[in-house]
DNA sequence: GTGAAAGCGCTAACAA
DNA sequence: TTGTTAGCGCTTTCAC
């Protein structure tokens, strides 16, 4: 690999007119710019980011923590952050962490002895280790896919109460009375609880219900689960007419259940799901869900960082992108 | 962020000796170790992974260049090469190219410019300007999901051929002899026309029949596309039994066109498909498919980018990993 | 307009 | 065992 020396050797000029002509052309008369230029096509030179990047302190790459990024969602917010860096000229460095808090740890420290220029953290509650990290490497941290109400901590996501309660009022609206939900976890403050919590809220408003308990599954947010989730429900309310899962995945599992049962969807019951995954499209029946902007958040995050390296202000620190409701074939009207 | 000037200044010792520390513990005297030790702990000291990386002309880092990340199956590789990569110290960069190929040149000049050291090409054949860059750059190059021929390039994947063989002729144990096939492309070197050639194979080999013409449509890798061909392929072969997808998406795009005409599968007509994606597993019916280990290619890739860059031998240049016939319920017995 | 020299943060001889 | 020094490849004063 050559470097700035050999090609100031071939074109004859010192290595500050080589670096010049690459950052200043116009401070280098034509005739030296030009032997340069062709010394570096000659060579197939190309300057080392690592010896800028300890100039400069700035490594154009940020780092991406994610849960697990085989996750339809994650993949998707992903690609939406790549798509943007690409623009911006950032590269990403992908650490997977299965959500394991010591791998996280490790992680976030590479990333910081990478002189990564920020930090996409994504679906996961910000806890005090964490906080602490991003604190001593002074780099800017955007949280994707889940917030803080704790720490000042810039986030982009929907307002996932807000879609929960559209769903369901969605299916009130549909003419829809003796609802379920199949929630996620509780403990999760990101998408379980929020998911939930919209709800019992909707519930209340739109059925007049102060109590749903019964009416709710909380299980992870996994296919399997769902599926097992829904098998009870059906169970203990007989008179069922819809179900509102707190993802798709959850949804697929849910019809999946009614299937095996020889019941039909949306025909016997309807199922709503949430996220709008490319796979709702597959499915038979095709998905009505409620939409979260992935790749949007994706973009939307990289934009967030790329105001933060220049300290621009942010118009608002935690940034909701709207969602909305796909209407496909998986709820019927009563 | 402090420097290894800090630690020394403040352990009251020469820079070396805390760079000494770090990388040769048994080399300082205990006494002065501690003092160290105390003093990275203090102010959070961290080797910055630059300075680091011009001296060792190694970043610990690789290139992952790939067409489309929010795939299912790029998604999962991409897991098993970081899963794999954390195990030996390595992270991914990750580049989604859209498989333009003026994006895939700029990432692998910016790859060059942070002195990767490897990187992954996927999905794509290699053409005579990426391989002019792998030549330039003289850094290890491991194709994943993709092969060359012509080119002396360490690959893994499966042996698609082979793999699309074995599920005609799994299809064929199972009864059926009116069959047909939607086929990727078959310009595409590297998954279209491989499968096609192995279906056309099987056909001989299996049903005698010399040419399959008729019965094979060729369509982009894609369930839109796949719905679409299934409708002419019904059209065309009225006594149909069965179809051999060439990817999962496709099966599912040819399951709902048979829906949505009324036909049950596998009752009226099985389907095959290609990948053994996670959604394979929810879709109703649970599909039958040739699964690719996408996981342990990933995997595998990282590793054989290890022994590369540790000089080690390669056992074999291209790698193919077992595929196996995933039996679940779009395929009945005739 | 251009080159020499200092320095980004670190490691690796080389002396001491 | 330890410190001093010379780089790794680059940018950026500062003279000329």
């Amino acid at each position: 690999m050559s470097t700035i020396r050999d090609v100031a050797r071939l074109a004859d000029v010192s290595i500050s007119t080589v670096s010049r002509v690459m950052n200043a052309p116009e401070s280098v008369v034509p005739e030296k710019r030009e032997r340069v230029r062709q010394a570096i096509d000659d060579l197939g030179y190309r300057p080392n980011a690592l010896a800028r990047g300890l100039i400069y302190k700035e490594t154009r790459t940020a780092g991406a923590v994610i849960p697990d990024i085989s996750n339809l969602y994650a993949a998707e917010v992903v690609k939406g952050m790549e798509d943007m860096g690409h623009a911006l000229g950032m590269n990403l460095i992908l650490c997977n962490t299965d959500g394991s808090e010591s791998r996280i740890i490790r992680n976030l420290t590479v990333l910081r002895e990478k002189q990564v220029d920020g930090i996409f953290f994504m679906s996961k509650p910000v806890t005090e280790p964490y906080y602490e990290m991003f604190q001593t490497m002074k780099i800017p941290v955007v949280l994707v896919a889940t917030e803080s109400l704790v720490y000042e901590l810039p986030s982009v996501k929907v307002h996932d109460e807000q879609a929960s309660y559209d769903a369901l009022t969605y299916l009130v609206a549909k003419g829809h009375r003796r609802i379920a939900m199949i929630s996620g976890p509780i403990g999760d403050t990101v998408a379980g609880l929020p998911r939930y919590k919209g709800f019992k809220r909707a519930c209340r408003d739109g059925l007049g219900l102060a109590k749903v308990g019964d009416r709710v599954e909380f299980v992870p947010f996994k296919y399997q689960a769902a599926y097992e989730a829904m098998s009870r429900l059906i169970d203990r309310i007989p008179d069922l007419t819809a179900v509102f899962c707190a993802s798709d995945e959850m949804a697929l599992g849910a019809i999946s259940l009614l299937y095996d049962l020889g019941l039909r969807v949306p025909d016997d019951i309807s199922v709503i799901g949430f996220d709008n995954l490319k796979i709702g499209r597959m499915s038979i029946p095709k998905l009505t869900t409620v939409e979260q902007p992935m790749y949007e958040i994706g973009r939307q995050a990289m934009q967030i960082l790329q105001k933060l390296r220049n300290s621009d202000p942010l118009e608002q620190l935690r940034l909701y992108l709207p969602h909305r409701i796909i209407e496909r074939d998986s709820v019927r009207a009563v």
